[in-house]
DNA sequence: GTGAAAGCGCTAACAC
DNA sequence: GTGTTAGCGCTTTCAC
């Protein structure tokens, strides 16, 4: 209601004023520290409903040296192309977007602006997909502007989580990184992942199970692929034909085809994500293979993607949301210690079953 | 490389010293005010390398009462469930991460991040889907912790663009605001994709058309089917048989089952959205329509789903990052000269042929 | 062309 | 329990 283009809004000291107290009660009873009397605490709230106060951040901030605020970095290596984050927007065009408009991205920005907003905070949202991009990261944090940054690494090879743990800022990251740094991170356990997706097909009764991959260079893919394999060798397959993909629909296609025409018989399906399951879902129906009757598939990460397919995906569910609201209580927590060591918190997945399998 | 965790990290004052000149004139180095002589220049410079000065942007904040930073605000109206923003999670499952999980949201984002970037700027990501985070939002705003705000309003009665404009915030929003309110937008000319699915079916020689709609309380849902009913009048078809979705998967199957109930014949068909055309594609593929040989459809926004769909859906192409572009270059111009009369600027699609129609 | 000095609005010791 | 006071780090007149 109150003119904020006017010539200045009001400050404490209007409020103080108004109130006929100093400045420091005033600043007290808004930051809710008790040794005020409650009859003051009340004339000074109303001064400050009155005067229409709305204390200043950047004041704010200069004492208290911090910004309330956290940066929410998406986070590739030089180039672009995602991988997690491969929602192609069209074959062969590297669009800047890609990784924004992924929304197994905006599953993590629901996550974290969720819990944020609890705390009167809101994250800033920032891409570093290219060296100059990177720096402009770390010289953002180091401005002071963000307390830390939750880092969402789309790359194995994303230089990113050891630059700000060496400049000292705060961070925690979406996954394990490859290479070891001394940082918190939230994770799924994608072995067990990939074992209630093996459960799952020989419990349909498969015989001929596949899999087609994530790419072989990401932790996940990896781990997803041994924990199928592994509990497949358990139920007595101790041989399971793969195809690797890149986490995209087209990768999706190529892949089923080329399991198609090495492994006809295939009649069970692992994928490592939905996205490539809905790919390989358009090759099947294609060949005439019926599923999830001549082919039961699985997918991963009960993404938008999965309810939109038909028939709709069974796959394995990421909590993502959750996994990034821990992420941020994580940061928030180091934030205030910065001297505790980091630590992981590792999410367990769910299989949801739907018709696919 | 500088440790920021150490005691306290370098000042202006440190660079004067190390320099041997006084703040003020670091201070004119750092925002490139010329009269300053060269040679001192780059003393200043090689002492702000040597200290590892990075300015601070609350100090900085404080006296020039600016954030540069601005707010992306997705906006709702009281409860949840996303109208264009329909990417559910489920059916039913009125999740909260919906609006941000939407590619749509994602694309506006990638244009927004995009363009604030080259000015070494950063959106601060809002979500006012409630009365409590609307309120939130303003407060923020207030606080001087952003300039102003982009608004994307998910909803017909959204009260946040008068809100912000009462309240003297500067901000743009992503579509015209459904009551009039002096502020500055981008657009569509949604009429104009309209007439281009009709254009493109009478082309191909439809002679039953038909559409599935958005919901008809949203501007762009009401202007692209009147668009697409003038051209379609003017080919010499009087009457457009009509389903009304609300922007959903579910919603575009529902109506495809309905219209095929009630128009067997149609042949050529519009879908206000990528989403719900993907919809009655299914539909359409169960009922044994081929597509496009038995029915031509055409989607609209050229979304990821228009790529994943088999056939590939011919869609109307909205330039949405473009439009996030031009949005956020209208606000920033706002926030320098706060007096200037509100603005639009309308975009034009454009059809992008693949094998639906 | 450069320096000195006055704040921006707030918090946090420290006195009382 | 409340007021006084000293800055936080920066920009920006205003002298020189």
């Amino acid at each position: 209601m109150s003119d904020r283009a006017a010539k200045g809004s009001p400050t404490l000291e209007d409020v103080a004023r108004e109130a006929g107290v100093s400045r420091a009660t005033v600043s007290r009873v808004i930051n809710g520290i008790r040794n005020v009397d409650p009859s003051i605490q009340d004339v000074v709230r109303r001064a400050i409903a009155t005067t229409g106060y709305v204390p200043n951040r950047a004041a704010r901030s200069l004492v208290t040296r911090r910004a309330d605020t956290v940066a929410l970095v998406v986070s590739g290596a030089g180039a672009d192309e995602g991988g997690e984050a491969g929602d192609e927007d069209g074959p062969g065009t590297p669009f800047r977007g890609q990784l924004l408009a992924d929304p197994f991205f905006g599953r993590i920005s629901a996550g974290v602006v969720d819990f944020l907003r609890r705390r009167a905070m809101h994250p800033v949202l920032m891409l570093a997909d290219s060296t100059d991009a990177r720096k402009q990261v770390v010289s953002y944090l180091r401005q002071g502007h963000a307390d830390g940054a939750l880092l969402v690494s789309i790359h194995a090879d994303d230089p990113l989580p050891e630059t700000l743990v060496a400049a000292g800022v705060p961070c925690v990251l979406f996954a394990r990184p490859p290479r070891p740094v001394p940082v918190s991170y939230v994770d799924l356990a994608h072995r067990d992942g990939g074992r209630l997706a093996a459960d799952h097909l020989v419990a349909r009764g498969r015989q001929h199970i596949a899999s087609i991959t994530g790419p072989l260079d990401v932790l996940a893919s990896q781990d997803r692929l041994a924990g199928f394999r592994d509990a497949l060798a358990r139920h007595g397959h101790p041989y399971v034909p793969c195809e690797e993909g890149n986490f995209t629909l087209e990768s999706g296609e190529r892949a089923m085809s080329a399991l198609l025409e090495r492994h006809p018989e295939v009649d069970g399906l692992f994928v490592a994500n939905d996205l490539m399951a809905q790919g390989a879902l358009h090759v099947l129906r294609e060949r005439g293979r019926a599923v999830p009757d001549d082919v039961a598939v699985v997918g991963f990460d009960d993404s938008s993607a999965a309810l939109s397919c038909r028939p709709a995906l069974t796959t394995v569910r990421q909590p993502v949301e959750e996994m990034a609201a821990e992420m941020t209580r994580l940061l928030l927590e180091r934030v205030d210690q910065p001297g505790a060591r980091p630590t992981s918190v590792i999410f367990e997945p769910a299989l949801v079953a739907r018709q696919s399998a």
